[in-house]
RNA sequence: GCGCCUGUAGCUCAGUGGAUAGAGCAACGGCCUUCUAAGCCGUGGGUCCUGGGUUCAAGUCCCCGCAGGCGCGCCA
């Protein structure tokens, strides 16, 4: 852990520099057989008056070797460190054994980061358009939480708005309760397809719908109670989509709970001579941050989305006090999030500071956008229902005697979903493809999580085996064994860096580093064939990446079953 | 028109300004009497969108373009 700190003292006394200039310069280089950490010298040339490679040849020289480094070489204008291999093997090993929560920490500690994702429609099916913000935000919970946050997770369900009056609208005209009961959102979906095609010969019908929403907007308790009744039907179906997906939520409060508290953001702008009249509706204008105006009361004098959103940030920076308030949102609403953070920062609140838009890109289908009002979804539930299908199959074909084979499948087919998504950087749109969310080999959960499954195995054979005694390091003193070190070594580091950029696709990039090399020192080197102490250390680095692997697989929130 | 984002192998993507640009998939060829072959090894495959600039050093930073996606007041 700190040897790049002893390296950088023992620079400092051979050469003139800083010891910040020089922790900066010190680089890892990009093969191993270059050593563990290197210094370029072209930057000293101009200073030293001297070429590269001749500052590397001296400075070389002139180091005294510390403890941790086994021989220094000069190379290229490169001082090149080698570090000594058994010390570096028994730090990472007792790191990781430390703590079963290698790579948590308590940076967090006493601070609460809010993480606003997910977010379905009322009445709208739970489509695959959801699993980047369902699979990132839930992943990012559990890192933020793995470093000592108090997290509050909360999904802003989409429950307000014309189109629970429309909805009404056509179940009064077309709809009826035992359809509805029976087939649940799906009804309600074709209710709603089906006021769009009408709307068109029909244009009295949009009026309706707005008189509808009135009617909720005012309690009316009919009105009331059936968007009450749509509300809860739904509720019911993505629960159980969410079960299937392991996603939990602190919170379901959503637009309708924020719908009453408007008025005080409006009333607060007003006061603050921040809203202008525009063409009768009521602007806040963002010329100075070249931003277009945003548009907060309708020239009907009913709110709009922004100020819904204002009102939850307010009521929960007042109930939380977050330090931070992640919103796991598309990136279609960049501007939107800019417009109204900055709102909030005009007014006064220098937490605005404090609202991340953690945004992702597009998901769509390979024929073009999804649509819910043309019947063009994916639903989430059948891609999850197909995965888990798939692979019940296939241990059905490899592992045939595997006990509690449906629950496996389960785990290892919902962590394969979840895994196409946090694999990647957040921000590039994805086209749903079903056969890559079903490929199961190369850099996969199931490839994880087989890995995992492949240490236990070990670990079970040795199950009778001490880990009291001496280990003999020399038998992880190959590439093969340093290589699953050098990545376990990596692990807390990414997970640090996964919460600081809200990128979990770096705890799965150094989650399968760690897989991919223990698979082929698993396959170079016999684990259990050697005598004891050599076992030993085998067995400490199995077990090793073992658990890290099912920790950083749990940051994602993906389950590591023991056979698969 | 203006703004934001993206452009790296056939496909999907990695790549804190540093050494020969890497993975997975797909294709082809090897490795199971040995700890789980959902694995491992090998082969082929590149104008890093184009052109300038900064730098000892650019896929990476800056600028002009090109292509695609998204967004730009009465939806959410």
């Amino acid at each position: 852990m700190n040897y790049q700190q002893e390296i950088v003292r023992a620079l400092q006394a051979a050469c003139p520099l800083e010891e910040k200039e020089l922790r900066d310069m010190l680089a890892v280089p990009p093969d191993p057989a270059m050593g563990d950490y290197a210094l370029p010298c072209f930057r000293l040339a101009k200073t030293m008056r001297k070429a590269p490679p001749v500052i590397a040849q001296e400075l070389c020289a002139a180091l005294e070797k510390p403890a941790c480094v086994e021989r220094v070489e000069a190379v290229n204008g490169y001082v090149n460190f080698y570090l000594d291999k058994d010390g570096f093997s028994r730090s990472v090993l007792e790191a990781a054994e430390a703590s079963p929560r290698f790579g948590s920490s308590e940076e967090g500690r006493g601070k609460t980061v809010c993480i606003d994702y997910s977010s379905i429609n009322v009445a709208k099916p739970f489509g695959i358009h959801h699993l980047p913000s369902t699979a990132i935000g839930n992943s990012l919970g559990l890192i933020y939480r793995y470093l000592g946050y108090h997290t509050v997770s909360m999904n802003f369900l989409g429950d307000w708005g014309t189109q629970f009056g429309r909805m009404i609208v056509a179940y009064k005209k077309w709809g009826n309760r035992e359809q509805v009961e029976h087939e649940g959102v799906k009804a309600l979906v074709a209710l709603y397809v089906r006021f769009h095609e009408e709307v068109d010969a029909h244009p009295e019908l949009a009026d309706e719908g707005r008189a509808w929403f009135k009617k909720i907007e005012e309690g009316d308790a009919e009105a009331r109670q059936l968007f009450d009744w749509f509300k809860e039907i739904t509720l019911k179906e993505v629960s159980r989509v969410y079960d299937k997906l392991g996603v939990t939520f602190d919170e379901y409060q959503g637009e309708s709970f924020f719908a009453n508290k408007t008025d005080q953001v409006i009333a607060e702008l007003e006061e603050k001579h921040l809203l202008s009249d525009s063409d009768g509706a009521k602007v806040v204008f963002l010329e100075e941050e070249k931003m277009p105006p945003c548009l907060f009361v309708r020239s009907d004098g009913a709110t709009l989305y922004v100020t819904r959103d204002i009102a939850a940030a307010f009521w929960r920076k007042e109930h939380y006090h977050f330090d931070k308030c992640l919103y796991v949102v598309a990136y279609q609403q960049d501007l939107h999030f800019r417009q109204w953070f900055r709102v909030v920062e005009k007014m006064g609140y220098d937490w605005a500071k404090d609202l991340v838009h953690v945004s992702f890109g597009m998901v769509s289908m390979a024929d073009g956008a999804m649509s819910t009002r043309k019947g063009r979804v994916v639903l989430m539930e059948d891609v999850l229902d197909n995965a888990v299908e798939k692979v019940d199959e296939i241990i059905r074909q490899k592992n045939p005697n595997l006990e509690n084979r449906e629950e496996v499948a389960r785990q290892v087919g919902i962590g394969a979903v979840l895994f196409s998504v946090l694999y990647t950087n957040r921000i590039k749109d994805t086209v749903f493809c079903m056969d890559n969310v079903l490929n199961f080999d190369g850099e996969t959960a199931p490839y994880a999580q087989y890995t995992h499954a492949r240490c236990c195995s070990v670990l079970r054979k040795a199950a009778n085996f001490s880990f009291e005694g001496e280990s003999d390091l020399s038998a992880l003193n190959n590439p093969e064994a340093q290589a699953v070190l050098r990545a376990i070594d990596a692990f807390p580091a990414a997970v640090r860096e996964a919460a600081a950029r809200y990128e979990p696709y770096l705890v799965s990039r150094q989650v399968i580093e760690i897989c991919k090399a223990f698979n082929k020192f698993y396959y170079e080197q016999r684990i259990l064939d050697c005598p004891d102490a050599q076992a030993r250390a085998r067995l400490r680095l199995t077990r090793a990446a073992c658990a890290v692997i099912r920790q950083g697989l749990a940051l994602l929130g993906i389950q590591s079953p023991e056979k698969m």
